[in-house]
RNA sequence: CGGGGCGUAGCGCAGCCUGGUAGCGCAUCUGGUUUGGGACCAGAGGGUCGCAAGUUCGAAUCUUGCCGCCCCGACCA
């Protein structure tokens, strides 16, 4: 690589330079946690119903919950790509869904009068992607995904960008030759959801689920509990704390068990739900609460390859349609699940993955010379060490930095201002906990870089 | 789409009922005093009161229409 130069102040950010329009008051339309301190925090701004910009500091959470995602579609094998936002009408009249999907599709005319619309999904282009270049049973299995900005007309957009009508969208399609082979793709995104949530801090729960619009009769819905979602779940209680099989799990074996594991104790969404089944479930493991769906994994079979004309060659020379499912993350749902779950009320609180910076450094005096000085050594020490540091460099009263600083929730606070340098000591503040550590400046940085204070 | 509510400065709001020169707090800018958990004093800038039509000598205020946004319900990553 030549000219890296140019990008050697990636992981290191001013906030005199950076863009963080904090707000004090909470502005009157959001009525969830989450929403309003998107909106305090500077990270989002609505720009018509549903539909945002995303400011830098929004624009960097959803990033890394971008990477989680797309690490473990890649660690799980699935290949990445990306389709268009805007599709032809005819592919969907291919499959009947140009009537069916009724008026959540935005639907666009070109300046030739072309029917085209916004895409709220991909089944019908991947399929037909699928069936350009792939006649034998020798092409399967496939599995392909991108991440992709969605559009879907909402009747009522709510609750900032947990129901926008633009959001960003993780979404995974398989192709196999039968459905044996089709539930080993499931049973893939099974488990990799299973890791991606968990990951983020998240502790989402897999629920047997209604398959809507797009049709099968497979389906699980991955439910993140809070007082704040929007459908009502029941489960058996142990599923919420079972944790994640991590990433050493046999991706060519059989998932199966992992699978029947987490499925084998009840769980339903309102609309699946058994009350006489749910009985069955001891009394003091019962749990009904409320849930916010982060993702959705289907098999419908040949619902697609059927109409749209997806068939393989066999092995017995016969050609028959390819299986399909699709497997859905909302990614910008994410960020307001993992801000509903992890939130104080000073404001958000990340997990040290999904962090917009890994610390933050509050310099109590700027322009004077001792906390200046100390302050550019710790974030040059930082910046060196990986922690993408956020230095508060401006003029600000210390109290407001402390407010801002704990309401963009970034894991650490490394405080440093003249009074504590007097006797060579700095504060750490580890934002969840509260605590804080007086150390000396070296220490202090030492073990921020060495990753030595705890922020479970 | 049904029901309800709201549009007044970047944000939060008052004023509207009972028409008469548009206000408050925060934020912003200037000067000063301050400075370890959202400082204080003095001053300044910023609004065709969502849009349009109507009533009136006169409309933020009354009437009608439209637009936008929020909430509750039925639907969805």
């Amino acid at each position: 690589m030549e000219n890296d130069h140019s990008n050697a102040d990636h992981s290191r950010m001013r906030l005199s330079r950076f863009f963080l329009p904090v707000l004090k008051e909470t502005p009157s339309d959001a009525q969830i946690v989450s929403h309003q301190l998107m909106l305090r925090a500077g990270m989002v701004r609505q720009q018509s119903a549903g539909i945002y910009s995303w400011l830098p500091l929004g624009w960097k959470v959803l990033q890394k919950i971008s990477d989680i995602v797309r690490e473990e579609q890649n660690r799980a094998g699935a290949v990445e790509m990306l389709m268009p936002t805007i599709q032809s009408a005819d592919l969907w009249r291919e499959s009947g869904r140009y009537d069916d999907y009724g008026q959540e599709m935005l639907r666009i005319t070109d300046r030739h009068e072309r029917d085209m619309l916004f895409g709220p999904t991909n089944e019908e282009m991947i399929t037909d992607l699928f069936r350009t270049y792939c006649r034998s049973y020798k092409d399967l299995p496939k599995l392909l995904y991108h991440i992709q900005w969605k559009f879907r007309d909402e009747i009522r957009p709510r609750f900032g960008v947990m129901r926008g009508r633009e959001f960003l969208m993780k979404d995974t399609y398989s192709f196999d030759l039968d459905e044996a082979a089709a539930r080993h793709a499931y049973n893939r995104m099974f488990v990799a959801y299973l890791n991606t949530f968990s990951r983020m801090g998240l502790k989402a729960v897999p629920m047997r689920a209604d398959t809507g619009p797009i049709g099968g009769d497979l389906s699980h819905e991955f439910i993140v509990l809070a007082e704040t979602g929007e459908s009502e779940v029941f489960c058996h209680a142990d599923l919420v704390e079972m944790g994640a099989p991590g990433p050493d799990v046999d991706w060519e074996g059989d998932l199966q068990p992992l699978v029947d594991q987490r499925t084998a104790l009840y769980a339903a969404t309102e609309e699946m739900h058994d009350a006489d089944a749910f009985a069955q479930v001891p009394e003091d493991r019962r749990l009904s609460a409320r849930g916010i769906e982060v993702g959705h994994i289907f098999y419908f079979g040949t619902k697609y390859s059927e109409p749209m004309k997806a068939y393989v060659t066999h092995p017995d020379q016969k050609d028959r349609p390819v299986h399909m499912g699709s497997y859905g993350v909302g990614v910008s749902r994410l960020l307001a699940a993992i801000i509903e779950a992890h939130h104080d009320d000073k404001g958000c609180i990340w997990p040290e993955s999904v962090a917009p910076f890994g610390a933050g450094i509050l310099n109590l005096r700027a322009g004077d010379e001792a906390a200046d000085a100390a302050c550019e050594s710790a974030y040059a020490a930082l910046s060196e060490a990986g922690l993408d540091p956020l230095y508060d460099d401006t003029k600000e009263r210390p109290g407001g930095k402390f407010a801002t600083a704990d309401l963009i929730g970034l894991p650490y606070q490394l405080v440093i201002g003249p009074r504590g340098l007097k006797e060579n000591k700095v504060e750490v503040k580890v934002r969840r906990s509260g605590e804080t550590h007086e150390l000396s400046p070296e220490d202090a940085v030492a073990r921020l870089a060495e990753r030595a204070f705890s922020n479970g």
